[in-house]
DNA sequence: ATATAAATGCAACTATGTTGCACTCATTGT
DNA sequence: ACAATGAGTGCAACATAGTTGCATTTATAT
């Protein structure tokens, strides 16, 4: 099961022409194998122990992915940055999910938020960051 | 100029029914004269030489003002909370405008965006963050 | 196999916010 | 006005998340 994700994992970063190492593919199939997005802290966790890995090359790494268009990073309110595979290669705009209960942080499918957004005038438009709070099934 | 803030943020607190302190005043003053949403550090450097504060100080009165509804608390990318006065003292269920150039935060009209948003079933929803991202006027 | 640049590990650092506790002072009641 | 009281404040220490510099290792191209 987990291999799977080890092979999409390397998958990914050879097809995009990435050097490959075991930190990248490690770390991309930690969290394709998620549902919901986590943590620097969680995804640590979640590596194998035959898998050690500095916690500043962890950061980097997420960087890396980040920049590449493997993965994206979820800002939130209690400035913890998580993290989520990106299934569709390309820059999805999509909206978030938090629980204010456990902090559990899902994507949520579609933005459907129309682009040109009444801002000031002489004000330009980039892109939207909208986050669903409430609470989830388990803390409900 | 200044001492007009001075006086409303007086009356605010008083009315609100709060202990009515130098700090209390000078930050909500502050905030009030401010057009855009800044940063505990940011207050920091406006508060007059007269009035010497302890951050720590700063944030618990700034935790207080956010409690008792006299002003928001606004998530932000960075990292750093950015905090604005409350114009009017309730509801302000409002969007918010981050330029991607200097970072800056201002509050945008309204929300108009349906409370109820499509979540996976079993989810309660309770509110909505969405901050809009671009070039400010001056960065553009 | 070797050369090379990219990736990694380690130590030190920064930035933002928090906690505990003693002291001060705004408010209330006399 | 004056004293009593607890909310507010200052200071030191701490916590957490992320960053930077530099030497070493390693994936890849030749
Ligand atoms: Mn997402
Ligand atoms: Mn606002
Ligand atoms: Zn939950
Ligand atoms: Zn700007």
């Amino acid at each position: 099961m987990l291999s799977k994700f080890y092979r999409t994992a390397e998958d990914m970063i050879r097809h995009h022409g990435g050097r490959v190492t075991p930190g990248r593919i490690g770390i991309l199939a930690a969290l394709l194998a998620e549902q919901q997005a986590i943590t620097h802290r969680e995804i640590e966790q979640r590596l194998p122990q035959s898998l050690p890995l500095d916690r500043v090359t962890l950061y980097r790494t997420l960087e890396w992915l980040v920049e590449n268009g493997l993965i994206h990073k979820i800002t939130s309110d209690d400035r913890v940055w998580r993290y989520n595979a990106n299934l569709e290669p390309q820059s999805h705009q999509h909206a978030h999910f938090k629980c204010t209960g456990c902090a559990q942080v899902i994507c949520l499918d579609s933005l459907p938020i129309e682009q040109n957004w009444p801002l000031p005038s002489g004000y330009r438009f980039q892109e939207i960051e909208l986050t669903v709070k409430g609470l989830c099934a388990n803390c409900c």
